[in-house]
DNA sequence: GAAACTGCTCGGTTTACGTCA
DNA sequence: TCTGACGTAAACCGAGCAGTT
């Protein structure tokens, strides 16, 4: 109801964002979640037609798709793969992945020195028993990739050979390793976005709010004025003021020009 | 210039593992 | 102690893109 009327007053409410946001990059710094402190989002109210459209500037690319995943079960000819850790020695064997295919490789010596090296997991497996163990790295593994993490999202192939050989694992682990970690990155920084955007929503649902009432106090005024003819006027007494001169003054403040929240400079809003 | 190939990243998913009620 | 729910992270897949041949 009280929107609707809002709707019929040439007033025009707006969120809007400053024109050239400091877009994130693309590559999350290394210290990341620092909350997009560059753009602040304003209300305004003001005549139709002034108010500057609502423009929420997305980050990261859109031109990634997401994917069906049907899986076909097919050989991939592609390398790079590095199959599972701690494999069992017999290939007929596969306890492991209820009836999907892993990606397999011929793996040159280093690799397989590499592979031999990083199997901690199985190598704990006394019993013999190959179950598909997962390998989790260890707390200096972690600490390192993390390190090198803070200097370089993503890594050259030198670099990522460099940090495997470090770290007794294999190249494919390193890259698996960054690729999910900037994965988790996103998602962390998104819901840090998300997070301030909901804050955001409130301190500017509550000033729509007590903008919409200014509104309908000034329309109720406004009404007032119209309605009652002018012979019938008279001033209450309260306002009935006069200047130095003896000129009544107007009985009511009316700002010359619409009021512009913005909720940056206004320490009311906690957004 | 077009096509095939390669290597990389990304989004999404699966799954082993750890934790906790 | 056992167990199921749940979260986390390693591993995987398919798609897209850019560079090379």
């Amino acid at each position: 109801m009280g929107l609707d009327d809002a709707c019929n007053t040439c007033l025009v409410l707006g969120l809007g964002f400053p024109t050239t946001p400091e877009t994130p990059p693309t590559n999350p710094p290394p210290a990341m979640a620092a909350p997009a402190t560059s753009f602040e989002p304003f209300l305004t109210l003001g005549l139709s037609g002034e108010c500057c459209p609502l423009t929420v500037t997305e980050k990261g690319d859109v031109n990634k798709g997401g994917s069906l995943h049907h899986r076909h079960h097919e050989e991939l000819p592609t390398s790079a793969g590095a199959g599972d850790l701690c494999r069992p020695a017999s290939p007929d064997v596969s306890p492991f992945s209820s009836g999907r295919v892993k990606r397999e490789r011929e793996l040159s010596s280093e690799e397989v020195e590499a592979e031999k090296n990083s199997c901690r997991v199985s190598d704990e497996d006394e019993d013999g028993v190959n179950a598909r163990k997962k390998l989790r790295l260890t707390k200096e593994q972690s600490a390192l990739l993390e390190e090198s993490f803070k200097q370089h999202s993503t890594l050259n192939p030198n670099q990522k050979q460099a940090l495997a050989t470090q770290l007794s694992l294999k190249p494919r682990q390193v890259e698996v390793w960054f690729q999910n970690r900037r994965a988790r990155t996103k998602l962390k920084q998104t819901e840090v976005d998300c997070e301030f955007l909901k804050r955001c929503c409130e301190t500017l649902t509550n000033e729509n709010r007590r903008l919409q009432k200014e509104l309908q106090e000034l329309k109720a005024l406004k009404m007032a004025y119209t309605n009652i003819p002018a012979a019938t006027l008279t001033m209450c007494p309260s306002c009935e003021r006069t200047d130095g001169d003896g000129n009544r003054k107007k009985p009511f403040p009316m700002p010359s020009q619409p009021r512009f929240y913005n909720h940056v400079t206004n320490p009311s809003a906690a957004c």
